[in-house]
DNA sequence: CTCCGTTGCTAAATCGGGTTAGCGCCGATA
DNA sequence: TATCGGCGCTAACCCGATTTAGCAACGGAG
């Protein structure tokens, strides 16, 4: 059906070569290696005019690359963010030349050796394995066979491997600093997590990191959070109940919640309670979800920024591959990327202390 | 630095054998080939313990193949389905030992163009080629090298090549037909299209047939559609702008949206006009967005199936890749997936008909 | 006339498997 | 004793590229 792949060897004899010389002229050596200006010119002829392309599989196999790296994450699909990732991955891998294996485990481990296994049989030149929502994960030791990166995790352990991680406690710092700079000074409430050290989710790193930005921020100012709630898990509804239960006892000026679909929640709530955003009560949160900019007042948020994580992964995992080892000293490092500040219209002065 | 991979050679001088019979023992065809039992249970044990695992890029050398498909997409990262689909079409390869190559091309024919060429110079056994918003899309002519399979798109001219859709016609009958269940028999609106068939926004296949549904299944109970706005763009702040501008004249006793985010916004125009949802007004909607179910009350929507596309896509084109074009008159086929209907809260029968 | 160095190219090995053709040995048969 | 056939295994080639080692032709020097 197809018409048989144009190799070398056709260019070859189109040219009146031998391979050899075809190789050496296509492979840009032909000058160093004396080939002359004409066998040069029927080479490169020949292979344009049959376009010839050489076929990566059998230099893969003579060099051990492919071209090839894969991305491992335990979930592509449970929210934007993966594919904004991916799509960092990919832009990135695609101006060096190279393609993505994409494959998810599920947290499965037995899955996640089938699928390393499965990438490692296709030798693939690097590795990146990411994580969902930031944790530290198990690093498996097939992992030491290629170059790899960590994606939006940390080892549980001390690994050579570098790692690359959204920047959550200039994150919180930047949350609460929007907040000072409206001039809100006191009645500032968490949603998700706080107001302790202490008080968040299992595992959740972004929760601690956040945390802390955000008190050191209002330490800095000699300020210290009004009070928090935790949520058990970051969804609308309890956002919606967590700001419900606040409401009772307190009468907040400003929210810093967890995360979008938790602020979500808390604006129904302030909407069930008469309050209205930003004129009574500011609200400021995390990721960036679509969500952010569809609920009205459009949310002021510190995005997670998916798209440039993806393209760190890939960059550092090239620093990686062709790095001399020279540079061995770097490993483990730890990369922070900038989570930026979406301004919208969810913040405003805090109001005059009227009803105190 | 990582230990060379254990190869056939090595399993073929631990078992004191020669390397042809250790591959004919391990491709099984040892039997036919009158392999004595001595011989094979010793290079059985000499692979497993050595961990021996065939290098695949070597095989796709061979025999052309790669065990690797790639799924080319105009954008992966715009929007949750296009995470589901892939992660269909990741575990059915992945059911099937094969890997997956994901590819973006944002809608730009030369990226595309050399996409599909790095996929063919990488050897993979097929290709999907999907799009992220149901539509026609112009099929390029590589396309043909390899057996291929469309994704949530249709081709703009014939083509032997099998396209994989959701049934969105059946989609709007079953919306018209909850409806008809809870008891609605006018004041039908539609939100996003309509009430003409030609009320639709350009290129958009989804609204076409949805629409047809919803007007075919309303016929059929001898009822129309009571009125219709259509949206610009699928977005909040268009179905909140046209439901607004629909209660400026009419009384509706259900909507349907033509999708999700549309509803959000016809949401809040009921809620501003004092509406509620479902006791004053039923919404039911299309796609299944995750805000369907976070908004309150929860919406009743027709979901798009992504995952079970995905896999469906996967599925058709083993079919393909194995099939012995025996069933070439199956080419060109159009395979329609079901969209389920998500029923929650959004839906009650039509009020008494005091304030009609 | 021989030796040597340069020029310009190519044969052959290599990567790791699959596959085809056939070899050596044994016992049975003519 | 030569022949034949079945058994059990292996040498050698193939896929498509890269790379090493080396060959043939030529000119100039000794």
């Amino acid at each position: 059906m197809s018409p048989r792949r144009v190799t070398l060897a056709d260019v070859a004899k189109a040219a009146g070569v031998s391979r050899t010389t075809a190789s050496l002229v296509l492979s840009g050596r032909g000058r160093e290696l004396r080939i002359s200006q004409d066998v040069e010119q029927r080479v490169l002829r020949a292979a344009d005019e049959l376009q010839y392309r050489p076929n990566i599989v059998s230099v893969g196999l003579r060099t051990g690359t492919s071209r090839t790296i894969g991305f491992v994450s335990d979930t592509v699909a449970t929210s934007r963010l993966a594919g904004d990732m991916i799509k960092g991955a990919l832009e990135a891998a695609r101006e060096r030349g190279f393609m993505l294996f994409i494959g998810e485990t599920e947290g499965d481990a037995e899955l996640e050796r089938l699928l390393l296994q499965a990438m490692h049989d296709r030798q693939v030149d690097g590795l990146i394995l990411a994580s969902m929502f930031t944790r530290t994960i198990k690093v498996p030791k097939s992992m030491t066979a290629v170059p790899a990166v960590l994606l939006n995790a940390l080892p549980d352990q001390p690994t050579p491997l570098p790692a690359v991680l959204p920047d959550e406690v200039e994150a919180g710092r930047r949350a609460a600093r929007v907040l000072l700079e409206a001039g809100h000074r006191d009645g500032i409430y968490l949603i998700g997590a706080g107001p302790g050290v202490r008080d968040v989710p299992r595992e959740s790193v972004a929760a601690v990191e956040r945390l802390v930005g955000i008190r050191e921020a209002l330490g800095e100012a000699g300020l210290k959070v009004a009070g928090g709630r935790t949520c058990p898990d970051w969804q609308p509804e309890y956002g919606l109940a967590a700001t419900r239960d606040l409401l009772e006892t307190a009468r907040p000026r400003a929210l810093i919640c967890f995360n979008d679909r938790i602020a979500m929640g808390a604006y129904q709530a302030l909407d069930d309670a008469g309050l209205n955003v930003p004129d009574d009560v500011s609200v400021v949160s995390f990721d960036d979800h679509p969500i952010a900019s569809w609920i009205r007042p459009r949310l002021t948020t510190v995005a997670l920024p998916h798209y440039e994580l993806g393209r760190k992964a890939v960059d550092v995992l090239f620093n990686e591959i062709g790095g001399d080892r020279a540079d061995a000293d770097r490993s483990g490092e730890v990369h922070r990327v900038p989570m930026p500040l979406r301004r919208r219209e969810s913040i405003a002065p805090p109001p005059a202390p009227l009803s105190g």
